[in-house]
DNA sequence: CAGAAAAACCGATTGACGGCCGGTTTTGTG
DNA sequence: CACAAAACCGGCCGTCAATCGGTTTTTCTG
């Protein structure tokens, strides 16, 4: 159940995408400092990351060095799987439309991008992983 | 800022939807007495969504008889963009996939539903409203 | 119209959880 | 071995959903 993250947690996350893999120090330089919170702040929030699956972690002589462990990709998908899960009670139906109500906000391009995703799923000889 | 909402808040909209408009008494006898809790936790939690804008009432004589404001469509659908928004930083790309993922998760036919749903709203002459 | 019954309204409490931090312990390294 | 850096621990605060008891308001009835 990871549902929804605090504000905090999901700069880090946004962070770590970005740079790639980094240290509690850096991305306190890099987040906390411009927020005027303390080290430890951060801290504990990446700790509350890793224990969630969110975080790994390699110790690097004596600090952690910590790496998302979930691609951007893989999170939304979870994550809006779970919402949708609990929100549409399994209708698909209602899933589906709220998808493309959706990528009909975002523009008629995004419509024809995924268009162009379904028809790559369907059929995966073209366009698919080789 | 829907976001999420508690278990309680769920199975209320949930009920509403099923059967329609009803009054707190009756939410209470449907999913309340199951529950074990009292007729006033409900009530407050009517009230709650109330106060969000989920749900609508009147007065009929000395009751209020709730009904929901949005659909399970629309909420879904302001659901996710929320959390698709704060998931993947705007990014459609990103938010494209996600969608694909699921419904690839769901099958063949949900993919195809999802294609003839794309169709029609990039052609609206063909079975949109007319 | 007075009183009872029903329902709304008003806090108050509890339990999660995220953000925030100070103090203590652990641990490499010079 | 001493020391600095970092991890770890525990606590406080604010928010929010769930839960409920007590009070007030409304309305129906005798």
């Amino acid at each position: 159940m990871v549902f929804v993250l605090g504000e905090l947690e999901s700069a880090v996350l946004e962070h770590l995408w970005a740079r790639g893999a980094e240290g509690v120090k850096g991305v306190h330089q890099a987040i906390g400092l411009r927020r005027g919170i303390k080290l430890n702040t951060v801290q504990s929030t990446m700790e509350r990351l890793f224990r969630k699956g969110l975080l790994g972690r390699d110790k690097v002589s004596h600090a952690y060095v910590y790496r998302t462990e979930v691609s951007r990709e893989q999170l939304s998908t979870q994550v809006i799987g779970e919402v949708m899960e609990q929100l549409s009670g399994g209708e698909s139906s209602v899933m589906l439309s709220a998808f493309v109500n959706l990528a009909e906000r975002e523009g008629d391009e995004a419509l024809a991008a995924l268009e162009a995703l379904i028809a790559q799923k369907r059929n995966p000889s073209k366009g698919g992983a080789p």
